[in-house]
DNA sequence: GTCTATAACGGGATAGAC
DNA sequence: GTCTATCCCGTTATAGAC
């Protein structure tokens, strides 16, 4: 089904998305919304009653639909470095899809109060502590070094998610254009797994 | 010399970088700055002409004068674990006093088309590569592992600026108090480079 | 330098015709 | 379902009195 035959609700859907994922609610105005759908102000009420309901709608789809469950394949049943290297390429190719997801949902959430954080911590009762009792289990077995799992999943996130987050940064700071930075972010699938397997397994 | 004896200016200043780090450009009201600067919309035009006149020096006091210093320890001269120690130490130390700092820069900078990525790419000017140089001395030393310094560079702040982009998507998801947090992110001031070096140093 | 009042504008939302 | 016209509010910026 081409763009042209989308419903009118899709249409602007998806011009709100674009738009919320460029600027963030505060910057975004349903003016822009219904320009970019190709209807009026009045439609975007019409079907989502106001702009907030329409962006807690998009939020709520980007980030329990798309966000979350890419998180999710740590706690997946699988050997140590098989899953960090699932991790890093999944979350890459998604991320490269939608490279402006993890700073749309991270910077709704600065407030500390916004619906947003009420949202993710809603979301936060399937805590299947797999990846934990993985990395405990395989240092009780002496494979790799006792470590807190914190500090390694954050790790792991942060250097999957921090170059889209600073995108326009690094490409400033380094020059890149658009398709080095897809190339940068593509060898890390790499990099990013052998940082984190070196610390655990090398001794000291 | 106490708060309140602060120059109409200053106050206007010190609300106004307040007001922003939290809520960003598109968000804040000059009435907000206004407000919280206990005077009124008025005095901040007299003071800096317009609402952006003021955010941009705000924005180039937070990225020229706080951000980028920081960032340029790892220019300077010393030995390499010293230097990665001493980079994860201070720059965590500031984000402490500043923890909205790299939200509100990156956040800025998320429009590519936007002046803030303009003049980070204009102060693009000192690149001293010692960093850079001093890896790949190393490496040809055989102290370490032959590497690219730029995903090294990118792990490393990576590791250290994202929990902060991220604070209150962590504090959510692992009920972290903001006690909790900080001594998570000290926990990281050893955590970091022990990966890092773990990296650089293992064979494979 | 400081304040009050107001102009000029842009935003979200809705009424009502079709 | 769709559109035009309009309301109402909050925002930035400034004029003018003190």
């Amino acid at each position: 089904m081409s763009k042209i035959d989308l419903s009118t609700e899709e249409k602007i859907k998806d011009a709100a998305k674009k738009i919320f994922l460029e600027k963030g609610f505060g910057s975004a105005t349903t003016r822009d919304i219904a320009e970019c759908a190709d209807t009026n102000i009045a439609l975007v009420n019409y079907y989502f009653r106001s702009k907030e309901k329409l962006f807690l709608e998009i939020f709520r789809e980007s980030f329990v639909e798309t966000f979350a469950p890419a998180a999710r394949i740590l706690e997946d049943n699988l050997p140590l470095e098989a899953k960090i290297y699932k991790f890093v390429d999944h979350m890459t190719e998604l991320l490269k899809r939608d490279p402006l997801l993890p700073m749309f949902v991270f910077s709704e959430m600065r407030d500390e109060n916004s619906k947003m954080c009420e949202l993710a911590s809603h979301l936060n009762t399937d805590k299947s502590a797999r990846f934990q009792e993985q990395l405990e289990e395989e240092a009780a077995k002496g494979n790799i070094r006792k470590t807190d799992f914190q500090q390694v999943e954050v790790s792991l996130m942060s250097m999957v998610l921090f170059p889209f987050l600073g995108m326009n940064m690094l490409k400033a700071k380094k020059n890149m254009s658009t398709e080095e930075f897809y190339r940068f972010v593509d060898e890390r699938k790499k990099n990013i797994p052998e940082m984190i397997l070196a610390y655990l397994r090398c001794r000291e």
